[in-house]
DNA sequence: ACAAAAGTGTTCGTGGTACACCCATGT
DNA sequence: ACATGGGTGTACCACGAACACTTTTGT
């Protein structure tokens, strides 16, 4: 933070403005895949897709830009939305500071508001094959979240409120491309001890139905922090 | 990425507008604590310390310009920097959009380039019974480093290129706040086989010297992305 | 009856933690 | 000789990984 000019009107012409947006990489599991959310501008070419955003001003915080792009294309009014990083981008017009954020949602409980552009779900896996403008930023944010959903219980922002321990597992698995031990992944979870038993069972399956869950966020706010021993990966 | 608007000229109004700094909260270790470097103003109220930063236009890397406030405050070209958060930062002449970055230097291969600003390390410790302006962005990152200086060999960058086992771990209890054990702490660092033994001894002590050891950065870029199980904190 | 997934314990290996003695150097 | 930190190995414990059978429900 460097020396500021005397006066505000030197202010406003002694430093380049820029323009400036905050992008949000909305992601959702279907069950089966984790999907990120695109949008198709009516007006530009097939296949163009590109991330919902929008300008800010600096009279707002940025999180809250973050929910209110997040409101705008969702209708959801609260979520997990944590903050990426910060690059130039440069745009047709010029270039543009972007904020990017990462949110989590689950998309059953909600539905798309449309709102004229043409939103879709797209498969993460597939993206991997397909090249489109923000294709390195959506692969930095999956990287990004394999690695936090591991540090923290993320999974629960992407499931309905009450789940069964095999759509956890199915989540897990999705998001870290790999498969994972039954027991050993339910032990896991209840040793953690964030998980309450609903008392509910699944319905709508052709087989045995699972007990439901549902997270204890409270508990999991209060005893966060630890880590102590060095570990590196 | 909302839509944008038809012509150029209509983009120049269409869109807010606003100033943007890089900080850098600057890291370094005097072989005791850790430091962080603030600076004063001499038009300032006694006691008023802020970060180093410089306002930025849209024209030049993040990256760069996080480099080249170290370069301009400590006269080091190159050294570990990383992105660290936004925000949007009030400030007398208005608000201001701030990128902050962490930088890791050793300071004794380096001279300050004071340039007509008071510039000063301050213990890390100390600050936080301090009030100043940037003390939570401060401690945030000092929060951010203790994490990431467990997961990733980071400590390196805060030593001269030659050091000693005990310098090494001096600085991890100094970060870390907390005393380890050193036949644990040796095997640990062994054991990731990233140490070059340099045949050297410190000089200098009254006592027997250690052997110094340099870093393999190349075999550390190599071997870095693993993390398979699920751990949380 | 059959298919499909739910639910449940034990063993083994790895890696972290705790701990004490002799060695080399400078004063 | 003495003080100071350098250098080394072993035993215990916790946690993650591997692994198979019985139970419950729907068709």
């Amino acid at each position: 933070m460097n020396k500021e000019p005397a006066s505000v009107s030197a202010y406003d012409t002694a430093y380049p403005r820029i323009a400036m947006t905050v992008d949000c990489i909305i992601f959702s599991f279907d069950g089966n895949e984790l999907k990120v959310l695109l949008l198709h501008e009516p007006d530009r070419p097939n296949d163009q897709w590109s991330l919902t955003g929008k300008f800010a001003s600096d009279e707002e915080e940025l999180d809250d830009v973050a929910c209110r792009v997040l409101q705008q294309h969702t209708g959801i009014e609260s979520a997990w939305v944590e903050q990426l990083r910060t690059f130039i981008h440069p745009r047709p017009a010029g270039k543009v500071l972007t904020v990017a954020y990462c949110a989590l949602i689950n998309s059953k409980d909600q539905q798309l508001q449309l709102s004229g552009s043409l939103l879709q779900w797209h498969s993460v896996r597939e993206l991997q094959f397909t090249e489109f403008g923000h294709k390195d930023l959506v692969s930095y944010c999956y990287k990004w979240l394999q690695k936090r959903i591991q540090e923290h219980p993320l999974g629960f922002n992407l499931l309905p409120e009450k789940f069964s321990l095999r759509e956890m597992q199915n989540l897990y698995e999705a998001v870290l491309e790999t498969r994972l031990d039954r027991r050993n992944f339910r032990k896991k979870f209840f040793a953690m001890d964030l998980l309450v038993d609903t008392g509910e069972y699944e319905n709508d399956v052709p087989h045995r139905p699972g007990k439901l869950y549902t997270f204890n966020f409270r508990k999991y706010e209060e005893c966060k922090p630890n880590g102590t021993g060095i570990t590196f990966l």
